[in-house]
RNA sequence: GCUUCCAUCGUCUAGAGGCCUAGGACAUCACCCUUUCACGGUGAAAACACGGGUUCGAAUCCCGUUGGGAGUACCA
């Protein structure tokens, strides 16, 4: 049987960190079966969905270069078959029509009354009223299911509520909509956040009900915030889009994810093609942990770099271009920088602003004050040739008496502006004795 | 409250009864490299939540306590 996994986002806001894991989860581990991945757009709640997020989801998808197999699935377009399938649950008796009014349920809910909740059950009666579908729980017995993650979770079903399946206007609920699609889509593998266990149980319910094959389920832990709390919509850290203004690369944000709640023994640094190879997910040799990992900044960044200092630098240079306000014949310049500031920058964002400030224009922004250089210093200056290179500037040092460190300190600041920078000679192979020899004078004369 | 799951350094994790005086990574600190900063290298500090069992032997199995997560919608 070939594996076929999904990732159901809902269409209602920014893509979530948390699902963007569970996405590569999904993905990685159809790919290492050789199986499918598909996208499914979870908008059946017309008020809280938007045009604009599907486009974020897809387009944050890409930018991880996570590509779904066959057309993206919309729920909303499934309704009808949805209707279908909750009017068999009606008719093969495991379903019913409920004329609880929402005001009854609320009360009957504050009470815990499962009796009254049910008084519709085995009502024979058709009323010309409003009502809900509701699924005809077993009164008795258990529900168990293996997880792949959690291993055997058990729930008695007299602890589940006859849930609503079709709502009053006959649109379908969460619950019935993701069985049925799954059920539709050849869903053999259902890889999803652990906040749906408790659903588990109810769908698995549906599943029997249809005598439709049930899939195999793997649970995986949230994520949680930094200082451990629940990952909320208000932290501007929960959605992709941070990251990706942050200037985090996506083969590092994938790679960073995949460790959180998952390794392969003490491999951190995990390609992409590495980990299409040896990921596995539950059973024998799994590796997921099993309870939530804690969002970690410093080790993103960490990461990070290392696959910032590991591109080319021509593929940065593309990936900042656009966002580079420099005259045309600065760029020779600024790529040549990018060879030397990508293994000083954390982010993308941090290796662009280097790379202006300092190579962008004729002068660096001199951020720092100049440093203090004596007479003796000044006039080596005068007399050296930057294009001589650094053994005759060293050479010149020792014959004029000044520390090799005082004059460096001064060029570093008359070539970047700055305490911080590639090192003396590095720059002047990026600016050119030109435009180097015009920064030392500039200096000279601050 | 009820249901259910979980528990190794500050954080991410290795660990599937003896290989563990518990390993790696980030962060921290020291030193080395060095014209600065990074990178790189070496080293230090840092954890099996607690209490009972089982066993010749437990981080690993069982029970309890404590702590944490998730769910408890006509939302997904």
């Amino acid at each position: 049987m070939s594996v076929v996994t999904r990732f159901a986002p809902s269409p209602t806001g920014d893509l979530h960190i948390g699902g963007v894991r569970t996405a590569i989860f999904n993905w990685l581990f159809a790919k290492s079966q050789g199986g499918k991945f598909l996208l499914r757009i979870e908008d059946t709640d017309k008020s809280r969905s938007d045009a604009k997020y599907l486009d974020s989801i897809i387009n944050s998808l890409s930018w991880l270069d996570i590509n779904w197999d066959e057309n993206i699935v919309f729920q909303s377009k499934n309704i009808d078959y949805h209707c279908y399938v909750a009017n068999k649950l009606l008719d093969n008796g495991c379903a019913y029509k409920c004329y609880l009014s929402n005001e009854e349920v609320q009360a009957l809910k504050e009470k815990n009354d499962k009796i009254g909740l049910r008084k519709y059950r085995d009502f024979e009666e058709e009323l010309n009223a409003p009502y809900v579908i509701r699924f005809k729980m077993p009164l008795h017995g258990t529900i168990e299911f293996h997880d792949h993650i959690k291993s055997n979770l058990s729930m008695n079903c007299s602890d589940l509520d006859d849930f609503v399946i079709l709502r009053q206007d006959s649109t379908p609920t969460y619950l019935l909509a993701c069985v049925a699609d799954d059920h539709k889509m050849g869903i053999t593998h259902v890889i999803r956040g652990d906040d749906h266990v408790a659903n588990t149980f109810k769908q698995i319910a549906i599943y029997k009900s249809l005598d439709w094959k049930i899939p195999s389920f793997y649970h995986i832990p949230l994520i949680h915030s930094e200082d451990g709390k629940k990952l909320s919509k208000r932290n501007h850290d929960v959605g992709i889009s941070y990251y990706r203004k942050l200037g985090i690369l996506p083969d590092a944000l994938f790679n960073y994810l995949l460790r959180l709640g998952w390794s392969s023994g003490n491999t951190e640094i995990i390609s992409r093609d590495k980990a299409v190879e040896c990921f596995t997910l539950g059973g024998e040799k799994g590796r997921s942990i099993q309870s939530p990992a804690r969002l970690n900044f410093d080790k993103l960044l960490y990461i990070n770099g290392f696959y910032l200092r590991n591109t080319e630098s021509d593929r940065l240079y593309e990936m900042i271009e656009n966002e580079l306000k420099i005259e045309d014949r600065f760029i020779p310049i600024v790529k040549c920088a990018i060879d030397y500031m990508k293994i000083r920058s954390r982010t993308l964002v941090e290796l662009k602003e280097f790379v202006t400030d300092i190579f962008g224009s004729e002068l660096p922004k001199y951020v720092v004050p100049k440093p203090e250089l004596s007479h003796i210093g000044k006039n080596l200056l005068h007399e050296f040739d930057i294009s001589k290179g650094e053994e005759k500037l060293r050479e010149l040092a020792t014959a004029y008496g000044v520390k090799f460190k005082e004059i460096a300190s001064f060029l570093r600041f008359a070539l970047s502006g700055r305490e911080i920078s590639p090192s003396i000679f590095e720059m002047v192979q990026c600016l050119g004795y030109d435009l180097s020899r015009q920064r030392i004078e500039n200096a000279l004369r601050l």
